[in-house]
RNA sequence: GCCCGGGUGGUGUAGCCCGGCCCAUCAUGCGGGCCUGUCGAGCCCGCGACCCGGGUUCAAAUCCCGGCCCGGGCGCCA
């Protein structure tokens, strides 16, 4: 019966078992030789002492080549001098299918590679367990999140990718070609996911694709990610803040207790963010900025070396800047009542980092419509959205995270491409 | 898109500033040999590279121009 590595014990001491993997590694000690056998749990050693094994077996053995994926038979024994503790006898190896020789890049990692030349060969640095170890927790984020959405009443939905015409206006679309119209690859599902507040589902989340055309080159930019949006009827801004920072603390916990061997192969230590997190104003924001030397006039965005002095004063930790100028943030958020030039907004970031950020929106339509305006969009083109909010749309709030940068500041990756399996950039279309 | 830096065997690098001593360094890899406890195995022998095009010069990996590609920073954003 077939077993992974990591599930080899105790109780297979003395018995045949079967694996199926990689040759990571041959260390040929003349009459005794090592096979390091990989499969997607770990290694286990396969050992071969001339006068123990059939001389086929120890002649296949020799031959092989790193990265030919092997099936072993053989008794498991226990051995102190063995890395696992335990250690194989072969009584039949069988080449399932032999590598080509010079690999592209070493899996061992004896030599490091650029990480363009990884992700040129992006299936033989996958097979590294450093790298799988990045997606093993990816997949944990994921499951965290929709077990906690779930627990919460939220509902998972799919709006389309394929859109007619802008969404929200600022960032570049992809522009395609569809039938005899013209249309675009959706930036974020913010418009869709407020109609489904008219539609009554009052809590929806989407994890999936958005795509923008943006041509930045950056370690923290892609041009097709995924993202983690909400949308929350009858709350506000700080109703979501609480949902955001409770979801964030819960996939540290759950990455925390499920994750531990592969955080180990990441040489890793995780700790979970205590709660609440702090919560800033943009003004405050500026304050600090400014006491560092760097101005920002007010009503702007907060640009990156401004980010990272605010890091430096706080920490590399999680926080809200909350209370942003209306005019930075989109046509659909919320003004405060007494306030109207700053809006009921926030990001949350991790340091230097922005991961998410959100609002209370907009649900009166023709202040709605007035917002539109003012940014200088034609509500006309919005048409299909501002219906929505002409036959009972409910107060609402949301906010969308970025799924690969909440997986990058979790794990201190220092490029974005690191938390995608083939990663899109400005210029990297293959693999 | 703008600014800076870079492209040397399969991989990662040294050499470039100050042209000749470079038919190019080191490691890993690959091929061969020795070796019964390796675990970055060790030892011996061998293999393999200056991004492309043009220019300067007696002489170019090295200097200049153009192209292509890559990295970082910025803008913008998640």
């Amino acid at each position: 019966m077939r077993k992974w590595t990591s599930e080899i014990g105790e109780e297979d001491v003395g018995r045949e078992v079967t694996l199926y993997g990689w040759v990571h590694e041959v260390r040929d000690l003349g009459g005794l030789v090592f096979i390091v056998l990989r499969d997607r749990e770990g290694f286990i050693q396969v050992t071969l002492p001339k006068k123990k094994v059939s001389q086929e077996v120890f002649q296949i053995a020799k031959r092989l080549k790193r990265e030919s994926v092997i099936k072993v038979v053989g008794v498991v024994k226990r051995e102190p001098k063995a890395p696992q503790g335990y250690e194989v006898i072969p009584v039949s190896i069988e080449v399932l299918n032999e590598a080509e020789v010079p690999l592209p890049l070493e899996v061992t990692e004896k030599v490091p590679a650029e990480l363009d030349t990884r992700l040129d060969h992006r299936f033989l640095d996958l097979r590294k367990p450093r790298i799988q170890a990045i997606f093993r927790i990816r997949h944990q984020m994921l499951q965290s999140v929709r077990a906690f959405l779930c627990e919460r009443g939220f509902i998972e939905v799919h709006t389309p990718k394929i859109v007619s015409t802008a969404t929200e206006g600022g960032t570049e679309l992809f522009p395609i070609s569809y039938f005899e119209k013209e249309a675009f690859l959706n930036q974020s599902p913010q418009l869709y996911k407020q109609i489904l507040m008219s539609a009554g589902f009052e809590r929806v989340f989407e994890i999936g694709p958005i795509f923008r055309a943006e041509e930045h080159n950056t370690t923290r930019h892609l041009n097709e990610a995924i993202s983690i949006d909400i949308e929350m009827s009858f709350t506000d801004h700080n109703g979501v803040m609480k949902v955001l920072e409770n979801l964030i603390v819960r996939v540290y916990e759950d990455v925390l207790e499920n994750c531990e061997r592969y955080l180990e192969w990441l040489n890793l230590k995780l700790e979970v963010p205590s709660l609440p997190f702090e919560r800033i104003t943009y003004d405050e924001v500026l304050e600090i900025a400014k006491r560092r030397g760097e101005e920002i006039p007010w009503g702007e965005d907060i640009p990156t070396p401004a980010l990272r002095i605010l890091a430096e004063e706080i920490g590399d930790v999680h926080y809200f800047i909350v209370d942003w100028p209306t005019e930075c943030k989109p046509f659909y958020a919320m003004p405060y009542e007494d306030k109207p030039e700053v809006c009921k907004s926030f990001d949350l970031m991790k340091g230097a980092l922005e991961l998410a950020s959100g609002t209370q929106r907009i649900h009166k339509y023709n202040m709605l419509v007035e917002s539109i305006r003012s940014k200088g969009l034609n509500p006309e083109s919005f048409e299909f959205y501002l219906e929505a909010f002409r036959y009972g749309m409910p107060p609402h709030a949301g906010w969308g995270l970025g799924a690969e940068r909440f997986l990058m500041s979790m794990l201190n990756l220092k490029n974005i491409r690191e938390a995608v399996l083939f990663p899109r950039d400005r210029h990297r279309l293959l693999p």
